[in-house]
DNA sequence: CCGCTAAATTAGGAAAACCTTATAAAATTA
DNA sequence: TAATTTTATAAGGTTTTCCTAATTTAGCGG
């Protein structure tokens, strides 16, 4: 009846406790006004997540206090920054997406993809490292500009998106 | 004033779009019941999302009608498609993670990354397909077992993601 | 042509996640 | 210690996206 078993966490919530955890190791504590700025959020936001956060027994929380996360807060804010590190990685250094747009990004998709995909994301990071980029096959400026979709001398697109359609069997 | 020139579309309202779109190429036409069916709402909730989409000039719809994308809104629907369309495939052939999750998950990436991300995922696709999995280096099989994570004889990790920290410069 | 069923709409409302304004409590400083 | 500033909370409102229940419209069989 209280929340203490609910299943998944929304994915603002999950952000307050990444914020948290993330807070509590720079800062040695986190604040209301803290988690407000980092979150881009109103305090009042922050009081009220806090409140359910607390039902849910992820953080203890006395009232005009610091805000610490229970066991249970710091194993699932891990997992949200573990998601966030691998995710950021992939977005800036194999797609080579420019670090503000692969934030914001990476800051989304920590909520959809579960652990299992993240992990199978970080064993393909590993594998295309080792086996395409920085050996013989392709350097790292190569892929850069592969990534990047830039026109050979030509003009020519090198692997253009005007045929997806046939390649993945769409419409 | 109108809601003609607004930036940026909502999750939901892309996926009525996408919806309407397939719904018109499968079954000729478009009605609120399939549409319903399909993003397992409710009748009245696509009825006030088609008020919506039309407000914007997305779709063309009398009352007690069939329902009809506007050529602008035929061409996000088709973006949407397509975002959809190159993370299944990423997700199922690559990843390798199961079809009913890959499309869950792709239903929701499909609003969080843009045409560029997209395009760049499909050019990282085209390059390990090409470079890692069918040449001589990995076959397709051993591939699937890498990413899948699987142990080898010993019972050791192949790779782990006990390592992250270290690897990704985390906390 | 008339009533019946299926489809669509209207009306009203609930939950999530914010917001603004205003008040209360704590900490700092004069 | 009193006054001021900072920090946190409370109260009430907005938006988005969905819901249920009730009503209206359209097409069909007798």
């Amino acid at each position: 009846m209280n929340g203490l078993k609910e299943k998944r966490l929304s994915s603002s919530l999950e952000d307050y406790l990444e914020a948290i955890s993330y807070l509590e190791k720079a800062n040695r504590v986190a604040r209301v006004k803290d988690i407000a700025k980092l979150l881009k959020v109103k305090m009042p936001s922050v009081t009220g997540a806090l409140k359910i956060l607390k039902e849910k027994g992820l953080v203890d929380h006395e009232k005009n206090s610091y805000i610490c996360l229970t066991d249970r807060g710091l194993r699932i804010a891990n997992a949200v920054t573990r998601k966030h590190s691998i995710l950021t990685h992939f977005l800036e250094n194999i797609l080579h997406i420019p670090n503000l747009k692969a934030q914001e990004m990476a800051c989304q998709m920590e909520h959809i993809l579960d652990g299992d995909a993240l992990s199978r994301i970080m064993r393909l990071i590993d594998t295309f490292e080792s086996e395409v980029i920085g050996k013989d096959r392709l350097s790292s400026e190569d892929w850069e500009k592969i990534v990047a979709g830039r026109k050979d001398e030509d003009g020519l697109a090198c692997l253009d998106d005007l045929d997806i359609k046939e390649r993945l069997h769409l419409f």
